[in-house]
DNA sequence: AAGCTATCTGAACATGTGTTCAGATCAAGC
DNA sequence: GCTTGATCTGAACACATGTTCAGATAGCTT
């Protein structure tokens, strides 16, 4: 009968799961070696496979398990009416989501490239839902007449590109507070799909 | 006596340059080997030797190539009288600049955690020069009074990332031409920096 | 207290890694 | 046509890789 309880595997497991993004993240998926992520963790190489048939099941289960929490977490969010409120809603979420989690949106990513074809097919799907939620948001700015914005999938792009890019500079305890940074983004943003 | 014609190094060099080029950006610096590279090139992986010290080295030979080119072109274009101009003339510079070389543009954000730490203060201090000349152009607006951007440090970030972006998603023989891609970005960045 | 079984160790496997180097090759310069 | 030396081959080196597995270990269940 299998242990209910005290078992290892409520630490290990967990554990293994953050030494691997903690390490993917810092030096990439193929230049961190599955006795690296054994070390970080306390025990020999072959026990990680009580916890993964193999290193690219563990990569895809952290990227999959990144993009279910960020869906789940956008579609929980409240839903406004305007489209403009709707966009603040989004940029200050983004921003604070993604900076709440680097490590994880670092190798969402950097690590897309080595996911196996069917593995990346589903990550992808999912990106391009969290994405489409933007677009969506856009083209009701568009058609509501509160929004400037001709080609919504290519502001979609810019926008993303942008707000990501906040993970890229951030660092906790500098001059500048989330809320501070999501304020100015957001601002920029405001303007960009404005009349202008 | 060098051979200074007819030499195979003068065909050889640059096919080793290619070849890593393409490779590091498809399957990311850590993931390729010598090996591989070496056969794209049609040679053994011994006489990769002849043109680099080490793998380390082609890398940062690649990523220092790349930063200087940039750099060299980028001081190269006209430099107009207004800060609006000067902006404009960043931003189409930077999205066709990027677009004609969509390889060394990835590795160059991609394989940065890969390089020794000489060698990344290195790329990073041209980096930052480049990052630079944006900053300075909002700022001179900001002081002109052409622009509306309290934090140019941060706009400037956010402004790089969205530019950069377009590397992303954009390939070539799509519904839009390169320069109506310019187009549009530098609209979203013309009316993000106004006074909205 | 005894036994069961989830968990982990430690060694092994086949293969791949970056790098070196003695010797083969072959075009250029005399 | 012979020599010279840049260029390349092919094998070797020491070590790292992902993965497997028989056996040791230890904590829950009865």
């Amino acid at each position: 009968m299998a242990r209910t309880q005290g078992s290892h595997s409520d630490i290990t497991g967990p554990r293994v799961r953050e030494a691997a993004l903690r390490l993917f993240a810092q030096h990439g998926y193929a230049a961190v070696s599955m006795r690296q992520i054994a070390r970080e963790v306390g025990v020999q190489a072959g026990a990680l496979y009580n916890y993964t048939p193999d290193k690219q099941a563990l990569l895809f289960s952290l990227l999959q398990g990144h993009m279910d929490e960020l869906l789940a977490a956008w579609e929980a969010e409240p839903r406004p009416q305007g489209a403009r409120d709707r966009l603040e809603g989004f940029v200050r979420f983004h921003i604070r989501f993604n900076l709440a989690r680097p490590e994880a949106i670092f190798i969402s990513y950097m690590e897309l490239r080595n996911l196996d074809p069917e593995n990346f097919a589903v990550i992808e799907a999912l990106r391009k839902r969290y994405e489409g939620a933007l677009e969506e948001i856009l083209r009701d700015g568009q058609t509501e007449g509160a929004f400037s914005v001709p080609d919504t999938r290519l502001a979609s792009y810019a926008l993303i590109a942008m707000l990501t890019g906040v993970n890229t500079w951030y660092r906790a305890g500098g001059r500048l507070s989330i809320e501070e940074v999501a304020d100015i983004y957001w601002d920029m943003v405001r303007k960009a799909v404005s009349a202008g």
